[in-house]
DNA sequence: GTAGATGCAAACGCTTTGCCGCTTA
DNA sequence: TAAGCGGCAAAGCGTTTGCATCTAC
C-alpha cells in the first residue's frame, strides 16, 4: 500500500481520535488538514485499511458504521446524547460469559453494549 | 387510521412475532398472506404505525431498523449467528443505573444491549 | 360519495465503480 | 516508467414520494 498525502491524513485522524469515526467524520476532519479531499477516496481508504486490518468497524444501534484502530481490545462505546460524538470506553461491565445459555436456549457467544448519557464537556442542562 | 387487509396483514406480522421484524422480514411475512402487497405499502404503515406509537423502532447494531409491539418494556434482543433471527430477551443483565458517572466523566442515562450466538433451534454446529 | 390507502414508477441520497490523468517508489 | 492512487461523474441500491386508481367508511 502506498504513503500518500491522503491516506496519511485518513490514517492521522482514525488514529488520534479518542472514539470511533464515521466516514463523514473522517472526511470532514481529513479535509481540514488536506482540502479537495475527495469522498470516495475516503470510502476505498477505509475500506483498505480495513482489508489489511488496521482499522475495525464499529456498528452501533442507528449509526451509519465508524472505524477506529485495530488495536484496541474489547470495549464499549458511549454516545454523548449532546454533542452527538462516541467515545470508547475501558471496562466492561456486562457479566455474561461466553458459552452462558439463557432461559429460552440461546447459548451466548459475544454481546454489544453502547451506553448514552452526557460526556464531560457538556454540561447537564 | 383505515383497517384494510394490508395493515391488518402487517400488524399481524408485527404482533405475533417473538423478535422485532426488518421491513423486509415484515413484506416477505405479510406478502404471504396477502400477495401482491407492495414495498411501499410495508414502508408507509409502518412509519404510520410507529407515528402513532403502535410499533416501535429497534436499532441494532450493523442491521436494519427492526420493529415490535410498543407495549414491550426495557428489554434487549439475542440475534442467533446461524439463522439470522432476532428474539426478545427478559432480564437486563446491565447493572448500570441511570445517572452512574464513569471515569472520564460520562454521565449514564441509558444502554443498548445486544447478545449474539445461537438460539435453541439452532445446532452449535 | 369522498377522504384516505394502494401500487407503480420516478425521485432521492448515500455508497460504489469506471475512467483517466497524476503520483509514488 | 509503470502500477497504484485520486478525483470526478456515472451507476447502484434501498427508501421515499407523486400520481392515478381503488376502497373503506
Amino acid at each position: 500500500m502506498r504513503r500518500t498525502k491522503q491516506r496519511q491524513a485518513i490514517l492521522n485522524q482514525l488514529l488520534s481520535s479518542d472514539g470511533p469515526l464515521s466516514v463523514n467524520e473522517v472526511h470532514e476532519r481529513a479535509s481540514s488538514e488536506l482540502s479537495g479531499l475527495g469522498m470516495a477516496t475516503v470510502y476505498r481508504t477505509i475500506k483498505a485499511l480495513k482489508d489489511e486490518g488496521v482499522i475495525s468497524v464499529v456498528e452501533l444501534p442507528g449509526e451509519d458504521p465508524r472505524y477506529e484502530s485495530a488495536e484496541l481490545g474489547h470495549h464499549h462505546h458511549f454516545r454523548c446524547l449532546s454533542c452527538e460524538q462516541t467515545f470508547d470506553l475501558g471496562a466492561c461491565p456486562v457479566g455474561i460469559p461466553r458459552g452462558t445459555t439463557l432461559p429460552g436456549g440461546y447459548t451466548v457467544e459475544d454481546h454489544s453494549l453502547t451506553l448514552y448519557g452526557r460526556c464531560a464537556a457538556c454540561p447537564a442542562n
